[in-house]
DNA sequence: ATTCTTGCAAACCCTTTGCAAGCTA
DNA sequence: TAGCTTGCAAAGGGTTTGCAAGAAT
């Protein structure tokens, strides 16, 4: 459990996987919204929409997605499941909607700063950091929605 | 991990539930070192020191201490299962050695400022977050030792 | 035809729960 | 004895994988 990572060859971003009509279902169903989506709720959402995908595929799309750092994981510590959500590329930390899950991606050197200092004030180098906002955002706080 | 901190204690710590040594056991070996433990190792870690607990026990044990607030969860995105670590109280963020595991507590005003400022930006209200800076540790730095 | 993708179902893993037995007060 | 804790085994739920069938090149 506590074995170090792989060392997994490097894969050339996209173009050398084929397309695939499902995974290309996948992708357009994660960048129609930008919230969070559970595999399990992209899966029931193509089936509804009339697209008999299959769970594994829906995981291996989503996975690819992840390698090609297409999209985000995240895993909420009271929920079982795993959430993806379409992302850009580059660093970034997000904002959150906790209500509706809408989702602003933030670029903001600040932080960076932050984290590189408090590192190094405690002797850690080559630093990383996981950064998560969450907040209700202003139409969910809207009284009459 | 967020922010948004149950107040009040309300909670006679340990008048509620009988202590039961199994589950000391497994605040002793929380105590102890100040890194992540997944169940499964806390497990395997007590009945290597010839403490036969079992799993179930182990589990019931870390659900109560995070009830109770006297640990944390993190799931890792890449790994399944989930992590626990002894924590004090209050809000504040960690700084943990991807190499050793070690984990150094930070209190920011700095951070906790910044997220507030970007949320308002985009309107959201009722800010929370959750930040985890990881890097490698001056000893485990160190070329020889 | 070859290679990659898809689906189904079984396999896996971590976590939770049912229930009987063991302690503690 | 009453009430809580512990263990084992079984159940749950999400994710992954084996393998045969279906597309695309």
């Amino acid at each position: 459990m506590s074995e170090q990572v792989e060392e997994r060859d490097g894969r050339p971003a996209s173009g050398r996987r084929r397309a695939g009509r499902q995974r290309a279902a996948v992708q357009e169903l994660l960048g129609a919204g930008s919230s969070f989506r559970s595999a399990q709720e992209i899966y029931a959402d193509l089936r509804e929409r009339g697209n008999p995908i299959g769970l594994a595929t829906v995981y291996r799309a989503l996975q690819a997605m992840v390698e090609d750092g297409e999209v985000d994981v995240l895993r909420s510590s009271d929920d079982a499941e795993a959430v993806y959500r379409r992302c850009s590329r580059g660093h970034h930390h997000h904002l959150v909607c906790r209500r509706c899950g809408r989702t602003v991606e933030v670029e903001d050197q600040a932080v960076e700063r932050w984290a590189g200092a408090v590192a190094h004030e405690h002797g850690f180098t080559d630093v990383a950091h996981q950064v998560e906002v969450f907040g209700t955002c202003a139409q969910c706080a809207a009284p009459s929605s």
